[in-house]
DNA sequence: ATCCAGGAAGTCG
DNA sequence: CGACTTCATGGA
């Protein structure tokens, strides 16, 4: 896989670890849309267009940095992948979902997406996420930003419930409001570790133990945490629960995978989900 | 109509 | 702590 950057283009060559259908549909991001011939991926108020070609990948996006970095280009997914292999055994996982990459995405986009996110179903989150960009996020060509945190420190609680997310409502409104009051720090989770910053961050109303995986996962790129969802206890019950007995799934699986827990998670979510 | 969707808060023992 | 109930909304 060979990487170059021009002016407004980041051109892959041989993509075996970059399929853009994988790392959109696996569950980590919900502002993006999938047509025939390409993508596009929206971050903040940044835009990527994303052409797949025959052993070709062309990210066309005027912020080129941003999005080297968001899709984790640095990163070498094939020695992820082998090791995966190689101690886990996750080999239909990871055919499965070969092109999978963990995004580096805002933690103020990611917090709020997945507080909206709780118990609910995921046409449903990105119709929700639409409508808060539509109402609050700056019209850029030809759509909404993620709104800048300031321009939501002024919403009442009442507009947010009127975006449509049921009970969530409250609980996106109390979370601005405490980063707002300076009660939490974006920034913070960053320099703590995995433990630490997971206590830290389900301070915020209405994160609890998963969603704050998430958060830590696909914002503050912290590995070793394993993210429990309907679909990875489906993949438990199935597939695990032989293994041993466990009084608690996430701690079991943490400890299972170690440094390599979120991108296991990643590529059983996907595997299980996309196979009924 | 009932159930469910990438769960979390509230309550109780 | 651990188990148990409630919580909006909309689609199947």
């Amino acid at each position: 896989m060979k990487i170059t950057t021009q002016e407004n283009k980041i051109i892959i060559e041989n993509p075996i670890d970059f399929n853009i259908i994988h790392i959109l549909d696996c569950g980590q991001i919900f502002r993006y849309k999938i047509f025939d011939n390409y993508a596009v991926v929206y971050s903040l108020d940044k835009k990527c267009v994303i052409e797949t070609m025959e052993n070709k990948v062309v990210l066309n996006t005027e912020d080129v940095d941003y999005f080297y970095n968001f899709f984790d280009l640095d990163t070498d997914y094939s020695a992820i992948k082998s090791n995966l292999i190689k101690q886990f055994n996750l080999v239909n996982q990871v055919e499965y979902g070969y092109g999978i990459r963990i995004l580096k995405q805002d933690p103020f986009e990611i917090i709020l997406s997945f507080i909206i996110s709780a118990n609910n179903n995921i046409p449903r989150i990105k119709q929700i996420i639409n409508r808060l960009c539509e109402r609050y996020g700056e019209k850029c060509d030809d759509f909404y930003a993620f709104p800048k945190t300031e321009i939501l420190f002024n919403a009442s609680l009442e507009e947010f419930e009127s975006l449509g997310a049921g009970y969530r409502g409250k609980y996106l409104y109390k979370t601005v409001q405490m980063i707002k009051n300076g009660d939490f720090d974006l920034a913070l989770p960053y320099e703590l570790n995995s433990e630490k910053a997971k206590v830290y961050i389900m301070n915020l109303y209405g994160v609890g133990p998963k969603v704050a995986d998430c958060i830590l996962l696909f914002a503050y790129s912290k590995n070793d945490v394993f993210p429990v969802d309907t679909w990875i206890k489906k993949v438990y019950k199935d597939e695990m629960l032989k293994e041993n007995t466990p009084f608690n799934i996430n701690l079991y699986l943490k400890n299972k995978y170690g440094n390599m827990s979120g991108f296991a998670q990643q590529y059983l979510f996907y595997h299980r989900r996309e196979n009924k």
